[in-house]
DNA sequence: AATTGCGATTGACATTCGTCACCTGCATGG
DNA sequence: CCATGCAGGTGACGAATGTCAATCGCAATT
């Protein structure tokens, strides 16, 4: 019997997805819970053999649940279940010890086979999106990170200097850089790719 | 029996709310679709009672379906279950006929009983939710929406000239009344607030 | 003590953006 | 017919943005 705890936001997908486990026999959903804060509670309070978690969750996201869970030395295995196929996130939860990571763009059926498999001691991670991870590393800076962020919102280069406490055209300069690096025309379209690929 | 067809991008949530209408007696969930096309397609083929359909799908959206089966007068009712608390996608969705509005964010449990109760005769909405679409119209016009929907992306005011064979001083005549009408500081801001709100 | 590197800054420049007042057709309806 | 809109365009102005080269302070080398 496999004991799993189910962490994710969205309240209908977390039934849906805890009725789709149900209907495994060698499987038991524990709990489940709606952020990475309870997660962790019942983590402790459960210790269930493997955690299905999001990531992009209110409070501790998924990734900072996974690192949590490695640190704290948690015995349970993690596997990420997220809509975003971002290099940047599979990088992070990878680092974070994570063993598992899966898109609900894949088929229901497999995740029953993942839970197996990881269960058992393997990994499994979408192939294509494996590649992707390594062939590009992220090559922004902390800086530019941060200031990029803030301007993909609509503020304008003094705004984001205000807040970070850099002047004007300092703020110019990293987001230009981060333009270049990006090999885009402008803040937006930086910020959009930055997203996308996960490193904001 | 309530003959259900299910349309959801996502394939492991689709997979895993197919599980959960089947854990109910009286439900029969006939086939699924990956997306609006393909919906429209098992509608006709199957005739369900009722079609639970997400909104942002690739190629047709759960809104343009809604508003075929309306045109087209299949009988089958439509609900409408998605991430997105904007006004103007239930505006719309009430607009196509639509009968049933759940947020992805409500409780499993709450799934079965709406389509139970539309399936009845009667509707579903969330009254959070009603209030507000009914208390802010979208204030864009068409020519607004087209040119904020390319500048979000990260076109200069040339570049959607060009693609909408205008010139580049009414794109910015277009955006500026965009950004007054919005209420913000630049085009930016004007994009995030009109896609929040459902209005892109 | 001199050198190198790095984060932050400055100033100057061309381009793009946001705003506004004002023009041009063109349809519509009194 | 005229006038009242309305979609689109023009031109001009100041502000914000994107780009570069040069500078400063400071820590880590050597």
């Amino acid at each position: 019997m496999i004991r799993v705890l189910l962490a994710e936001d969205q309240a209908m997908v977390r039934g849906a997805l805890s009725a789709l486990l149900r209907l495994e026999p060698d499987m038991d959903v524990v709990a489940s819970a709606a952020d990475g804060q309870e997660a962790w509670r019942l983590i402790e309070q459960h210790k269930p053999d493997v955690l299905v978690t999001d990531i992009e969750m209110p409070g501790l996201t998924g990734l900072e649940l996974a690192q949590r869970v490695r640190e704290r030395g948690a015995t349970c295995k993690v596997v990420i279940v997220t809509t975003f196929a971002r290099p940047g996130y599979l990088r992070r939860a990878l680092e974070a010890g994570v063993v598992g990571y899966l898109l609900k763009d894949a088929p229901a059926e497999q995740l029953a086979d993942a839970l197996r498999k990881v269960h058992r001691g393997g990994r499994v991670v979408d192939p294509q999106l494996a590649v992707d991870a390594w062939s590009e590393a992220d090559p922004l800076n902390d800086r530019e990170r941060q200031v990029l962020r803030l301007a993909g919102e609509g503020l304008s280069a003094g705004e984001v200097a205000a807040q970070l406490h850099l002047s004007q055209g300092t703020v110019r300069n990293y987001l230009s850089e981060a333009i270049g690096k990006l090999g885009v025309g402008n803040r937006i379209e930086a910020y959009r790719l930055a997203r996308q690929k996960g490193w904001l």
